[in-house]
DNA sequence: CACTAAAGCGGAGGCGCCTCCGTTTATTAC
DNA sequence: GTAATAAACGGAGGCGCCTCCGCTTTAGTG
């Protein structure tokens, strides 16, 4: 990799990548913004000419870039993740802790939605690329952390309960699928569960209930 | 056959199957039958449209009878699980039992090619429909032994072995798939397990090896 | 037989997938 | 600046999916 003209040896913005053409690195990252909102409109089986209609872009484009439907949508799986980790810090800078975990968990059942629909559509290239799944989910329950542990320390919530007692608690939205109305249920999920953490914050952290 | 009018008051051939119209039910059975060559040919994602056209029938008329392509797959199936339990009480009539044994694992080879196609593009049916490859299965076996079973009373084949022997060796059959040559392989793995069978045959059955 | 209602037929048409290739554009060399 | 070249574009076109609905056929009835 790295130099190819004569001299400058520099590597590209996302490590390895092939060097794109101005043109070509606009495009594509134009469709995978807004493949991110036609999967999050339509679904995951959403038409793939209409990504590239909406993005400007000939079908052919799209194609070249993403030669399957299953590549275009780990493109945008991969981005979602890293916006949902990448969030974890932003909204603890910008809201009590408390707030800023209550925010990224409602975030966090967008990106569940994603998730889910991928995980059927997926599998064929989870067979090559079995590390999709197992890499992100690190650096997501990471994130969690970082904020269920502020609000611990400051007492905004209960001391009794750590991140993974709240990703546990979570994890009923990976069940009961696929209703339309999964998206609000668990939304509502979640604030029943912060409602649960802010009840007794404040009383000495790991005290004996 | 089957009276229907004013009186007879008796469940047609297939159970509680909804009574179809003579041009209907002739239609049917010629696109599974269609289907089934098809599906063999070009595999399970074959044109639904080549069936039909091959059928002699219009695509409304398929889609009619299957409303999803799981559908047929599913029926055509069905129907090639009964087929190979009905040959082996024929080949057993007409074959010496050893080549009657031999020729249904041929047969039996065939019949897996449409099993794992199929397992791919069932996954949803099976969801709903669980008993569909457990109940077949079992009749599959039945046959089997009834074959192996034959053949070692006669002689023809050794008889330090028994029918789940037997389909615990053809069961490489189900692994290393989707190569093209899978069926060329099959059918020598068959052979090779023949000669096996086949050797030491007439040795008192059951010896102490 | 003629008649009729219901069942069935079939293909046009709208949409999406994906490929192929003639045209356009960014980049490099001078 | 211009020229040359490789990279990228984009949409027409071929195919398959599936639905919808006007037409045809069958199975009863008198």
């Amino acid at each position: 990799m790295a130099a190819e003209p004569s001299s400058a040896g520099r590597k590209t913005d996302a490590a390895d990548a092939k060097r794109l053409r101005a043109d070509a690195q606009r495009n594509r990252d134009r469709l995978v913004e807004v493949a991110a909102v036609v999967f999050a409109e339509r679904g995951i089986d959403a038409s793939l000419e209409e990504v590239a209609r909406r993005a400007g872009v000939g079908i052919g484009t799209l194609y070249r870039h993403f030669p399957t439907r299953e590549h275009l949508v780990e493109v945008v799986y991969r981005r979602e993740a890293e916006g949902l980790c990448a969030a974890a810090g932003e909204l603890a800078e910008k809201h009590p802790s408390d707030v800023a975990l209550e925010q990224w968990m409602q975030r966090f059942v967008d990106y569940i939605a994603t998730k889910r629909g991928l995980a059927t559509s997926l599998r064929i290239l989870l067979t090559t690329n079995s590390t999709l799944f197992s890499d992100t989910s690190g650096r997501v329950s990471q994130a969690l952390r970082q904020l269920v542990d502020a609000a611990v320390a400051d007492g905004t919530i209960r001391g009794d309960v750590d991140a993974s007692d709240v990703l546990h608690a979570l994890s009923g939205i990976y069940s009961a699928p696929d209703t339309p109305e999964w998206r609000d249920r668990s939304r509502r999920l979640v604030k029943l569960l912060m409602d649960g953490l802010r009840f007794g914050a404040g009383t000495s952290a790991r005290a004996g209930e």
